[in-house]
Order: C-alpha cells, then sequence, then structure tokens
DNA sequence: ACGTATTGATCAGCATGCTGATTATCAGTA
DNA sequence: TACTGATAATCAGCATGCTGATCAATACGT
C-alpha cells in the first residue's frame, strides 16, 4: 500500500511510523494463500465451463472421491478430501439433483448414507477430466516445471504440518 | 491416487483404466490451494480471537488497506487488495458497522463512496497486529525460514501471471 | 450541449465454508 | 436392560466470493 506510493515516486525519505510496520501484503502467505486459490478457482470454473460444464471445483472432487469409493458416506468422504462435514450436505445435495450421484440409507448403520456415482456421473467424469487437468496445468502456467513441481512440494509440506489446525483436517479413509 | 504409484516407481506396467485417470489430490495445485488457504485462514481465525478480537482476514486485509490510502473509494480498494468490488460492499458494512470505518459520499464523484480509519479502527489494527504475524508465521510452521521464503516467492510468481484470470485482479492504485 | 458509453455502488441469487445446535442412531457400560 | 456418551446428518445463521443486473452519476465524442 504504501509500498506502491514508494515505488511511484520512489522517495527514500520513507517514514517507519507504526502504519508502516504492517506489512506488504506480499509478504504475508495468507494473503498469498487466498489470491492463489482465487486464480485456481477461476481458472478450473472457466476451463470446464469452456469444456460445456457446470461443476465447480468441490463438486468435481467430491464426484471424483466418490468414484474411486463407492458407498462411501458423508463423514468420511469429508475426511478424504478435507472438507467440513456441514459443507458436504449441501454439495451432495447438488451433485445428487443434477443426478450424478445417488444417496441412500446405509443398511449397517441408519444414520449414515451411503454415496454412488451414477452412470451420468461417471460419463461426466471422464468427459470433464481434460478440462480439469488443463486447468491444473494453467494455474502454474507462470512457473517452469521444476518450480511448479517446488511449490507442490512446499504446500503439500506445509499442510501437512498444519492438518489438524482447521477444523476439516484430512483423514485418510478406514476400511469399514 | 494411482498416478503416484507411477511418479514413484516410474513402472509402464501401469493400467489406464478409467479410475487411473483421475489424479490424486496431492498433485493437483488447485486441491493444494484451497487447502493450504483453508489452514491460513483457521490459523488467522484462532490467532486473532485468542487476541481478544473478532475480524477476519479480508475485514484485517480491507481495515489496513484504508489506513495506509485514508479516503480511498470501494472500487480502488477491491483492486488493491484483489476482492471482487462486490464483496466490497459487504465487507465495508461490516466495518461500519463495528464503528471501525467511516464511509461517506466523495466531494468529487458523487457516485463514490470514501472511506476512512476511525480512532477505534486503528486502535484496532494496532492491538491486532501481533497476532496476525503470529499466525503468518504459523500457517508457515512446517517449512524452514527457506522454505517458505521459497513457497512465497513461488507463489508470487504463478499469482503474477495468473491475475488476470480471476474476476478480481490486483490493480495498483492510480494516484488521482 | 447532447447522446452514449462507462463507472461506482448496490442488489438478488447462488455456492462454499465455518460455528454451534439438534435429531436420530449406535456403541459401550453398569 | 437401561443409561450414557459418541457419531452421522442436517439445520440455522453468518461471512466470503462469484455472476449478472440495476441505478445514479460521470466522461467522452461529435
Amino acid at each position: 500500500m504504501l509500498i506502491i506510493s514508494m515505488l511511484v515516486n520512489s522517495k527514500p525519505a520513507f517514514e517507519f511510523t507504526l502504519e508502516n510496520l504492517v506489512r506488504d501484503n506480499n509478504e504475508m502467505p495468507g494473503h498469498l494463500a487466498r489470491r492463489f486459490q482465487q486464480i485456481a478457482v477461476a481458472v478450473f470454473l472457466a476451463e470446464v465451463e469452456a469444456a460445456g460444464f457446470d461443476l465447480t471445483p468441490v463438486q468435481y472432487a467430491a464426484l471424483a472421491a466418490i468414484k474411486m469409493n463407492p458407498g462411501i458416506d458423508q463423514v468420511t468422504l469429508a475426511g478424504l478430501i478435507a472438507y467440513d462435514r456441514t459443507t458436504i450436505t449441501g454439495v451432495v445435495d447438488r451433485l445428487v439433483q443434477k443426478g450424478l450421484l445417488v444417496r441412500h440409507a446405509s443398511p449397517r448403520d441408519r444414520r449414515a448414507r451411503e454415496l454412488q456415482i451414477t452412470e451420468a456421473g461417471k460419463r461426466t467424469l471422464r468427459a470433464i477430466t481434460p478440462a480439469v487437468e488443463a486447468a491444473q496445468r494453467l494455474m502454474l502456467r507462470g512457473l517452469t516445471e521444476k518450480e511448479g513441481a517446488e511449490l507442490m512440494r512446499l504446500l503439500r509440506k506445509a499442510i501437512a504440518a498444519g492438518n489438524e489446525l482447521s477444523r476439516a483436517p484430512l483423514r485418510a479413509a478406514e476400511l469399514r
């Protein structure tokens, strides 16, 4: 913010008052995280829409996870892709609405709902995959291949260390 | 999930069934972006609440930007911190509600609202800064100092390349 | 000066993502 | 068996974050 005026009139007479102790956004990992995520979502939606589909990143992740784990219940699904459990309800609702999933009571536990992907869901997933892959490449387009790999490594490492700090930590699926 | 085994042992004896075409989340920069952002927000809120305040990351960023740029209008503010312009309305509403900002019509352009931080806003910003700094460190706690710096560099680079891809790109403030 | 295009702010509507509560069900124990 | 605690799903409520529309005001070209 002040940095900008610094750049504009490049005055070295820069007063380090209390105001200036607020670090520039570019030095805040939290801000960078928000911006990168913002761009990632925009790129994902643009690519998917260009391919003729209407799926959000979250819906895609849920659909893919359910395809990989037929009959999974919602809590396990949430842990698998690190969502909040209350968010899952709405996401699954919308996927069911679109006919990509079916949800029915578990015979083993009447509290739980088992999730199954439909044929339409499988077709959608299959058809959408190239767009999703393109989006993943596009959001790293400013980086070399090496840098992209390093960014992912560092993100994975930071995430692993902070996993338990959010309400929706990643939880490996247990066989039931 | 299965691509990983490919990368790890780079065995060509890998069946490319349809299921396997869905890459593992950990190989998806979009997923990693969401997880890191999720943790960053949780850490921010926890630190700020522990310090006795009730401010979201977005509210903090807006407040800090307004303090740095008194009298800024909402569109310029949005560009400065890369928000969507429609999101700003609600954020500013809540900051005004809390008494941390005042919003009044600009004499130069009656469409625009000039934003000013209040004394209470300044006090809040001053008091909250240690918690914000702590949060920024905490979200990188799994990384060495060098790795943290590299992560930020790579994020900045990727963001710069993707800046125009979101609806809310960063826009340097112009002097008016 | 006039008509048109643009711009600042807001709104309706929708989808995450969270906190905290509730309901139904299950599991373990006295 | 009856009680107690835990668990799966959902809900209300709130804050981002987006699309697309509207309204008032400004800027611009002729």
